[in-house]
DNA sequence: CTTCCACCGGAAGTACCGGTAA
DNA sequence: TTACCGGTACTTCCGGTGGAAG
C-alpha cells in the first residue's frame, strides 16, 4: 500500500520535473529585472548615454541626465545596461568610478533615498534613526575620501517629488560645490513629462543639462524585443511567431510598454507549463492578461489599511446601486459601517484622501466635479473589475 | 450678477514607533 | 539611560472654488 502511494507521488514529483524544463529554457531572460545584453530598436539611446557619460572614465564630472519616457520603453535597461558597461570599462583604465541606482517609487523616503545612494559607496548606514544631515554628511565624507566620479540615477523621480518636493534634488545637483576630491552626477528618469515644470528653476536646469526622449516602441519593434528574448528563454519549438505577434500586439494597445509585453508572455509561459502543453498558445496569452489583471488585484486589496478597504466597500456599495458614488455619500455608508463593527471612524478629510489614494493605486477611478449649485465633489467610479474587487476585498477583509 | 453648495486640499500639529548615538 | 530622528497615520482648522440656481 504504501508502495502505490510513494509510485504516485514519484510519478508526480518526476512529472513536475520533466515539465518544468519543457518550456522554458532560461526564464530569468524574462524577468523584469533582467538587462539583456542587447536592446533592439535602442541604439540612438545608448549611443546618447553613453557618449556623456564616457568622460567619468576620465575623471571628468558627465553632464546631469534628465530621461523621459512613458513605462515600459526602455529607460532603465539602457541606463543601467550602459553603467554597468562602463564599470567594467572603468577597471580596465584604472579609473575611479561608481553608480548608484535608486527607484523613488520604491524607496520612496529621503532617508532611505538617500541611505541608498551613500551605501552604494560601501557605507554601512542604518535602517532608520540617523538624522537625514548626517547621512549627507557620511555621504560626503566618504565621497572625499574615495575620489572618483559617482554617478547617482534616480528612477521614477517624478513620484519622489510630488510627495516630498525638490528639496534633495536641490541639495544633490548643488552637492559638487563641496567636493574637491570627487564629482557627482544625477540621472533623473520619470515618465511624466509634466513633472519639469513644477521644479525649482535651479534644479530644472541643473538636472536638464542633457535631456533625452524615450518614444514608445510600436507591435512592429516589441516584436522584435520579444523575439530576442524569447530565443534565449524558451525551448526550440515550443512557442510560435503568432504568439509573441499576438503578446506584441496586446502591449502596444498599451502606449507600447516592452515590460507588459514580456511579462504577457512569461506568464503565458508559466499557464503553459502549468497545463503540461507542449507549446505556449494564444489561448495561454489571453489567460496571462487575466491573471496578471487578478494577480495585482489581490496583491493590492490584501496590503490595503483596514480602513481604506472599508472605504473600498463603501464605494462598491454604492456604485452597484447608482453607477457612481460621491465622497460624501461614501463617507456616510462607510462611517455607519465602521461603527456597526465597533470601530471608530476617520474624519472626512482623511478619508478624501484614502479615496485618492485607492484612484492612484488603479482600483477606482476618482474625479473631482463641479456641479455647480451642487456643490463640488469627487466622483468615483469603478471598472468592469469590481466583482474582481469585490472577491479579493472579501476573502481579505479580516486582515 | 451674486449666492452658495459640498466638498477640495494645503498647512500645521499630535501621537506613536523603531531606531541611533553618546 | 536620555535626547533626538524620520516615517506613518492620522486630526484640526480653514481658505478656496466652478457653476447651476435664483
Amino acid at each position: 500500500m504504501n508502495t502505490v502511494a510513494y509510485d504516485i507521488l514519484d510519478e508526480i514529483i518526476e512529472r513536475k520535473l520533466k515539465s518544468r524544463h519543457r518550456i522554458f529554457a532560461d526564464k530569468e531572460k524574462l524577468h523584469p529585472d533582467y538587462i539583456p545584453d542587447y536592446l533592439p530598436h535602442r541604439e540612438e539611446q545608448i549611443k546618447r548615454v553613453a557618449s556623456i557619460l564616457v568622460s567619468a572614465l576620465e575623471g571628468v564630472r558627465p553632464s546631469n541626465i534628465l530621461i523621459y519616457g512613458l513605462t515600459g520603453t526602455g529607460k532603465t535597461a539602457v541606463t543601467l545596461y550602459v553603467l554597468k558597461r562602463l564599470g567594467k570599462k572603468a577597471i580596465d583604465f584604472d579609473a575611479r568610478f561608481k553608480y548608484a541606482y535608486v527607484n523613488t517609487r520604491k524607496t520612496d523616503t529621503t532617508y532611505r533615498v538617500l541611505a541608498d545612494i551613500a551605501r552604494s559607496l560601501g557605507l554601512r548606514i542604518p535602517y532608520t534613526g540617523l538624522a537625514i544631515a548626517e547621512v549627507y554628511r557620511r555621504y560626503v565624507e566618504a565621497l572625499e575620501n574615495w575620489g572618483g566620479v559617482h554617478i547617482v540615477v534616480l528612477d521614477e523621480i517624478d513620484y519622489y517629488v510630488r510627495k516630498h518636493g525638490d528639496d534633495l534634488l536641490y541639495k544633490l545637483t548643488r552637492i559638487n560645490e563641496e567636493l574637491e576630491h570627487s564629482k557627482v552626477s544625477l540621472i533623473g528618469i520619470t515618465n511624466d513629462i509634466n513633472f519639469v515644470e513644477n521644479l525649482d528653476p535651479r534644479v530644472r536646469s541643473s538636472l536638464g543639462e542633457e535631456e533625452i526622449v524615450f518614444p514608445p516602441y510600436n507591435a512592429e519593434q516589441l516584436y522584435d524585443i520579444l523575439m530576442e528574448r524569447a530565443k534565449q528563454a524558451f525551448n526550440p519549438n515550443t512557442i510560435s511567431n503568432e504568439v509573441i505577434r499576438y503578446c506584441a500586439a496586446l502591449a502596444a494597445r498599451e502606449h507600447g510598454d516592452a515590460r507588459r509585453a514580456l511579462d504577457l508572455l512569461r506568464v503565458a509561459g508559466e499557464i503553459a507549463e502549468r497545463e503540461m502543453a507542449e507549446k505556449v498558445t494564444v489561448k495561454h496569452v489571453k489567460k496571462a492578461a487575466m491573471e496578471i489583471e487578478y494577480g495585482r488585484i489581490q496583491q493590492v486589496v490584501s496590503t490595503l489599511p483596514l480602513h481604506a478597504k472599508l472605504v473600498l466597500k463603501a464605494i462598491i456599495v454604492l456604485v452597484r446601486k447608482h453607477g457612481h458614488a460621491t465622497t460624501g455619500e461614501t463617507y456616510n455608508y462607510y462611517r455607519e459601517f465602521a461603527r456597526s463593527i465597533g470601530l471608530e471612524p476617520l474624519t472626512q478629510r482623511r478619508v478624501s484622501e484614502l479615496i485618492n489614494e485607492l484612484d492612484m493605486l488603479g482600483l477606482v477611478n476618482a474625479v473631482v466635479v463641479n456641479r455647480g449649485r451642487y456643490g463640488k465633489t469627487k466622483m468615483i467610479r469603478v471598472g468592469d473589475l469590481i466583482d474582481v474587487i469585490d472577491d479579493a476585498l472579501e476573502r481579505f477583509m479580516g486582515e
